[in-house]
DNA sequence: CGCGGTCCTTGATCTATCTCAAGGCCGATC
DNA sequence: GATCGGCCTTGAGATAGATCAAGGACCGCG
């Protein structure tokens, strides 16, 4: 069970921040800037470098070039939205047009910059995007976490989980499964169980946040 | 209680679409253009004139200029978002660079084209943004129709509910409001009753729509 | 004052749900 | 093959919750 952080305690400065920049000299100094201010850095010099190295779950935020061979920094955000991932990504650009901005922007960028940028500027982007990463990190603890009680379900757990979840009371979940009223009460009391559900509403409100049994339509 | 459409079936062309600009022959040609592609069209010469016309809690989308006499584009974005508008807002400008773009962006725009624009391209996007609004529009019918619901509880039957989210049994409400648990079943069938929920799973679900008693933490 | 209305409160009763205890089935392991 | 563990299944009794029916407090109104 991943740990759960207040906010005010979360270890932002252990969360890495990744470079990603087909030029040696821009990889290095932004690392310098940055491990200056105290932060994690890793530095890859191609968008693919840094997939290979499989996308970190956690991790404070990206920051990419848009022309690079092969993936663009553009490819590399849909990428990222294929994968569900929700790392904060500054754009950083030698030869930016509006269009471009707006698209990368559109695609989830935290930050768009035009070099040369100012250092300060693109410091105070990474600590914004890492108080965001700090949120977003404890809420995808929590989800993953929820998912993974879910998947401990026996077949029979998950659909009395999923009557429940519709409102349907015991005996009409025993009528639809074709079983005992009294069986079900041990799945149900099992589901409570392994989900670490104090409460009905809890249960409830942990299934909505792992996206089972959708929101009220 | 506000009628719930299927998506597909949805009145897009009743939403009126919000064309803000100084300029009045931008105003007409962009009308023009809308109207003859079937669109419903309200235009104002300025943000405040938009603004005092009441906010409409359901519009298609808006389009606005940046430069503007009153408030500007940005700052009509930032109106509507402490308002919690969900209206979709393309925004056209004239004199656009990079810093802006990803500005307007950041407060939530979902386009931003320079002039001169091509009519197909913002007509596609007034496209997308009725599709989007279309959404919104049934999620905010829903959740203000439960805040209504919410707002015509008595003050025990609000605080039973409250308790009940946090999963309180009625025994310890009643312990804690220093009333007979039978009482509590009274506020607790009366919740159910005003709410329209048919089961503690869909109360739940409400009140979380509604942003009543936070998600799981 | 007497009236209707809403809100808060409760008892008795019936129904649903949870707790304790336990048997049959199947695959894995020794 | 025997044993162990997990899954599915159930009964009887205790507990919590829903339903039926109703009294007292407060407020505005005629």
């Amino acid at each position: 069970m991943p740990e759960t952080f207040p906010q005010d305690t979360f270890p932002k400065d252990t969360l890495p921040i990744h470079i990603i920049d087909d030029d040696d000299a821009v990889r290095d100094s932004l690392s310098f800037l940055l491990e200056c201010a105290g932060l994690k850095v890793q530095a890859h010099a191609s968008a693919g470098a840094f997939i290979d190295g499989g996308v970190p779950a956690t991790a404070g935020c990206i920051i990419t070039d848009v022309r690079m061979p092969g993936l663009s920094g553009v490819e590399l955000l849909q990428y990222l939205n294929t994968r569900g991932s929700k790392i904060p990504v500054i754009v950083v650009t030698g030869h930016g047009d509006v269009p471009l901005a707006v698209e990368a922007m559109k695609l989830g960028a935290a930050e768009f910059l035009e070099k040369p940028f100012d250092d300060d500027a693109l410091l105070a982007a990474v600590r914004t995007c890492l108080t965001q990463a700090a949120l977003h990190h404890h809420q995808d603890a929590v989800r993953s976490d929820v998912e993974e009680r879910i998947a401990g379900l026996s077949q029979r757990e998950r659909q009395v989980l999923e009557l429940l979840l519709v409102g349907h009371a015991n005996k009409v979940i025993a009528h639809d499964l074709g079983i005992s009223p009294r069986t079900v009460e041990v799945y149900r009391a099992n589901v409570m169980t392994k989900m670490k559900a104090a409460s009905l509403s809890e249960l409830v409100r942990m299934a909505l946040l792992a996206g089972v049994g959708g929101p009220v339509d």
